[in-house]
DNA sequence: CAGGTGACTCTTT
DNA sequence: GAAAGAGCCACCT
């Protein structure tokens, strides 16, 4: 079970998105950005969809910019709806300025 | 146990 | 700036 990675997905707040890698790092797996994929993608099989915020993790492109990285683009459109509910702007091709809407973690590096 | 795959990320060409 | 290669961890066959 994923549950320490769902764990902190669900840390995220709203208006705010993460990208694996750090999901990953602050769930005990550093490196591990591609399990924390894995999990969001299983999210659809044990239902937990609904208990998850799986919208609000990115992947990062660019330093500093987010972007959906999902393979599934029905899931990939539902993100983007979700996200600008919550007051993310994505800008063109679906970036999202991590410098704006960018998560800080609440033990980032501290401990 | 071994091999292949994937909602990732970084470095190099 | 875009594309390709390598490294990484967990799951499935």
């Amino acid at each position: 079970m994923y549950r320490h990675i769902y764990r902190v997905v669900k840390q995220i707040p709203a208006g705010s998105v993460a990208t694996y890698g750090q999901v990953a790092e602050l769930a005990g797996m550093p490196g591990g950005a591609r399990v924390v994929g894995t999990a969001l993608r299983a999210l659809k099989e044990t239902g937990s969809a609904g208990q998850v915020p799986w919208q609000r993790v990115v992947g990062k492109k660019s330093p500093g910019r987010g972007k959906i990285s999902i393979l599934d683009p029905v899931g990939g459109a539902m993100q983007k709806k979700l996200l600008e509910s919550e007051g993310v702007e994505l800008e063109a091709s679906g970036a999202i300025s991590l410098d704006r809407f960018g998560w800080l973690p609440p033990d980032a590096g501290r401990r």
